[in-house]
DNA sequence: ATATCGATTATCT
DNA sequence: GATAATCGATATG
């Protein structure tokens, strides 16, 4: 009778995890698992590809110019869901970091879809015909944000901390092999900085051409 | 295979 | 009035 440890067990990240330099929780989120849950779905994918935005000293930030209406929670508590509407198309999901009043954030670029693939699918509007139509379901910012159902009305604010919560951040014990960093995707501003994170190797990483 | 382009709207200047 | 942390379709080699 060895100690025996439930391998499809999930902890939820506490504040903590968040309340450090977005570089830091950027590199931390890989490998980590993303869980909604609500009475019809229960949803979970593998952080495979992020990227930190520093705040106000990051000219790419949405916090860059300060605080306003759109970008109140990040300067809120660590660990609560920014979401905001681009392009007039598409929503976005980051997690707030640091600490009240310093805005960092972690954009959720791609993941890898572990189970109810067939509810992201139907989220999506795409048929789930072979491997090759997985790819669509959760690799890409605005992707992600369609499969799970995230919505600036419905979850920006919402605190991702509690197993309790229809969407929070867990652990299940899996570590990331190789980690790979290069420019930040889609921006004009600060395109240059080394703050784009992802799992070496994953297919699920959104953009088939990679800027070192 | 990669390149270019239109969609569509909240937000800010 | 211009812009944007995107996506999917279309064009072209």
């Amino acid at each position: 009778m060895s100690k025996q440890r439930n391998p499809v067990s999930i902890r939820p990240l506490d504040r903590a995890f968040f309340a450090r330099d977005p570089r830091r929780v950027a590199r931390g989120l890989l490998g980590k698992i993303l869980v909604r849950r609500d009475a019809r779905k229960q949803l979970a994918a593998r952080i495979v590809e992020v990227e930190a935005y520093l705040g106000e000293n990051d000219p790419a930030a949405h916090a860059f110019s300060g605080r306003t209406a759109r970008n109140a929670v990040l300067f809120g508590p660590p660990g609560h869901a920014y979401v905001y509407f681009i392009y007039g198309n598409h929503y976005c999901l980051n997690v707030s970091c640091q600490a009240e009043g310093k805005a960092g954030c972690v954009l959720f670029r791609a993941l890898e879809p572990l189970n109810g693939l067939e509810d992201m699918a139907r989220a999506r509007g795409i048929a789930l015909d072979g491997p090759k139509a997985e790819l669509k379901l959760t690799s890409g910012p605005g992707r992600l944000a369609q499969a799970f159902g995230i919505t600036r009305a419905r979850d920006n604010g919402y605190d991702l901390t509690s197993n309790a919560g229809s969407l929070w951040i867990g652990d299940d014990g899996y570590r990331a092999p190789g980690v790979r960093v290069t420019r930040r995707i889609g921006i004009t501003k600060a395109s240059d900085k080394p703050l784009r994170y992802l799992l070496e190797g994953n297919r699920f990483v959104s953009g088939r051409k990679i800027a070192a």
